[in-house]
DNA sequence: TCCTGATAAGAACAAGTGTTTGACACCCGG
DNA sequence: CCGGGTGTCAAACACTTGTTCTTATCAGGA
């Protein structure tokens, strides 16, 4: 109204009035509402208009309208980079899979290939699914700090650690974990496990990849 | 209409197909099914059968159906609803509080007090939040299984067990998490560390919560 | 003023869907 | 064997609701 010269101002209003009933109504309903629903509580007067409006939604990718269907409905929850329908504080981060030239490849493709945290878990540390990935235990090496073959680790992002830090690290284009530390003034990485041998951590062939902030098991014997 | 009698046997069958698939679909798609959607997933081949069955599901209370209105029912029961803003493979489950009178008292005002796990990881055995809880580990009784102090599980529940299952059970109102098995004959708790005793299992004051089926650390030692 | 585009309305159409009716097959107790 | 209750089906019916078409209103520019 008060912008001058800007026919949009209305329809703009028009067109929230539709998406905000819509999530309302939803959220107090469980269901979807009809066309003629929307009419009522946008306060418009024809089913069309509506309609014209729903499917603009749908083109924003705010909603999601099916055709023909009735009370279908999806409010589509894009808040941006936050992937669609997890609440903010939920992250999901993908497994990693292979590593080929130095470079980790992610297995995204797979949905049971990423896991879901409570990014409120670690504290600040994790916010994105870019600041942390999954690493799948292959092996035994690290048995003696609990962590079985099978297991699932939540690997924080980070170039450096310290002494006793549980790490992922890259020795050769080859993804291991060990926990790090210091024998005779050299730095090693440990196994946790008597029959296997402390790694010397020499910068040249070793990089740092995460740190080990998290723990899943889905195989309990 | 006036409900005779009790005849369950097979109409229980059909009916929980209809109120599963019903759970499924709304889970799924966020949105209800038709009847006609119905017939196809309980494997009926009349809108009227599953129109029959949608009516007693109401009078039973177990779902809301308005009549006239397409799409529009909802699960009653129902901490069961999927919570808004998840997708559709993830749930969110309650983290067990403390027990008291032998009723485990969930904690769920907080949200962290609660975790997100991907649903598909359980095949299909826990698809909704009354299906498991979580349980966070006290003490080191269970260590030689590798479970952590301060481990939280994935408890799915159930009612009875098998030899060499890892469960969490009720014994004498104390919440306790154990490896279940028999020594002769006799059914035992057995602590997986030396330094405990394996509990007698004894139905009076035991019972089993549900079997472990999963684990979290999010402390890394 | 007249035209034009955007917005909204109203009506009509068509499809999806809830509901009802009637019938058939089956089981079970007389 | 019979009759009632139950479970299922098929089809028809009627209402809800998505969709489209046409028209009305209004603001702004030539």
């Amino acid at each position: 109204m008060t912008n001058s010269g800007k026919t949009e101002s209305k329809s703009d209003k028009a067109i929230d009035r539709v998406y905000n009933y819509v999530k309302l109504y939803i959220k107090t309903n469980a269901y979807s509402p009809s066309v003629r629903d929307i009419c009522k509580g946008a306060g418009l007067k024809s089913t069309s208009s509506v309609h014209t409006y729903l499917r603009k939604l749908d083109d924003m990718g705010l909603i999601e309208y099916r055709p023909g269907m009735r009370r279908a409905i999806i409010i589509k929850n894009s808040d941006e980079t936050q992937e669609a329908g997890l609440p903010a504080d939920v992250v999901r981060l993908p497994c990693i899979g292979k590593i080929t030239a130095g470079q980790p490849v992610y297995a995204f493709e797979d949905e049971s290939d990423s896991f879901l945290v409570n990014a409120s878990l670690f504290g600040n540390s994790i916010i994105g699914s870019e600041d942390a990935f999954i690493l799948k235990v292959s092996g035994t090496s690290m048995i003696n700090a609990h962590i079985m073959d099978g297991d699932y680790l939540i690997v924080r992002k980070q170039n450096s650690c310290q002494e006793g830090d549980i790490i992922a690290a890259l020795i050769e284009d080859e993804a291991t974990v060990k926990r790090f530390g210091y024998k005779n003034g050299i730095p090693y990485l440990f196994p946790e496990n008597d029959m296997y041998s402390p790694i010397p951590f020499n910068t040249e062939g070793c990089r740092i990849l995460g740190k080990v902030v998290g723990l899943h098991r889905y195989s309990i014997y």
